[in-house]
DNA sequence: ATGGTTGCTTAGCAA
């Protein structure tokens, strides 16, 4: 074991800020499709230890439940369930170990349907007292698609699955990649993305459905109406010309509503080498 | 923009 003796740290040896420390008052949830786990894990690594969310939705983790890296987010002081597959799809829930081991871990909506597709996996997190699901929407493809019709299906199922199995009274978040902007006001190019999967008028009106069941938009609680974007496309320069979507989302019921102190999108994890199309969404509620 | 970029898998699909 060799002491360092260089006089200056590497450039990129230590975080340009302090990382965020667990609050008594407070608390933190994300959401993150980080497109390729494995791709990603030098970013996501980092990421957590810079931020130290207490509670992590992940999507398109693209990787067998059995590949999934429960050893490296243990040694960062990570629970974590996950529900994957190989090449598509794939969801996970990170939580910080002094919440406890999370309980209740559901995968798929068990209702059924043959379909076998890794989209959705829920636990109870028992240090906070709350249920989280982390959530991978169809993207659907364009609406004269086979696809769009599994994607429309879906919500429906998914809306089911809500009403048998959680209820709009208890504590509940639902983090994840919806792939759908509820408004024109989510889109850089509302005109031009209407007829698209994205903002057609049926995704949004099964989006609304999974709403009225008793959910309230995490971000849109706490910034009405400004234009902010969770993800951006790698062609075109879409991200430095701010060409982005808001399709990402956190929903919770009303009792967390009234708890939610902030909500931001970090586009600092969108920049830089090999960045996931998405950025993190991640909102504080109070303890 | 009927294109372009990335990841998985290895030519073509999905996003």
């Amino acid at each position: 074991m060799t002491t360092p003796t260089t006089p200056s740290a590497p450039a990129q040896a230590e975080p340009t800020a302090p990382p965020s420390s667990s609050s008594p008052s407070e608390f933190v949830v994300a959401t993150w499709n980080v497109n390729s786990l494995r791709a990603r894990m030098d970013r996501v690594q980092p990421w957590l230890s810079r931020h130290r969310p207490d509670v992590v939705c992940l999507q398109e983790l693209k990787m067998q439940t059995a590949d999934f890296p429960l050893l490296e987010l243990q040694a960062l002081g990570y629970h974590a369930v996950a529900f994957g597959q190989k090449t598509y799809n794939g969801v996970a829930i990170l939580s910080r170990s002094e919440h406890g081991a999370p309980t209740d871990i559901a995968c798929g909506m068990d209702d059924g349907d043959s379909d076998a597709e890794a989209r959705l996996i829920s636990a109870r997190i028992p240090g906070l007292g709350l249920r989280v699901a982390s959530v991978y929407v169809p993207n659907g493809q364009s609406i004269d698609s086979d696809k769009y019709a599994y994607k429309l299906r879906w919500l429906r199922r998914f809306r089911e699955h809500l009403k048998r199995h959680f209820s709009p009274t208890e504590p509940l978040l639902l983090g994840g990649d919806y792939n759908i902007a509820p408004d024109d006001n989510d889109v850089y190019d509302p005109a031009g993305w209407r007829d698209t999967v994205i903002c057609h008028e049926d995704a949004r009106k099964a989006l609304a459905d999974i709403v009225a069941f008793g959910l309230f938009d995490s971000l849109r609680h706490v910034e009405p109406s400004a234009k902010i974007y969770t993800y951006w496309d790698y062609r075109q320069l879409a991200f430095p010309k701010n060409l982005g979507l808001r399709i990402d989302h956190l929903f919770c019921t009303a009792p967390l509503r009234d708890r939610c102190l902030a909500a931001r999108v970090d586009r600092e994890a969108r920049k830089g080498e090999k960045p996931s199309d998405h950025a993190p969404l991640l909102v504080t509620f109070r303890r």
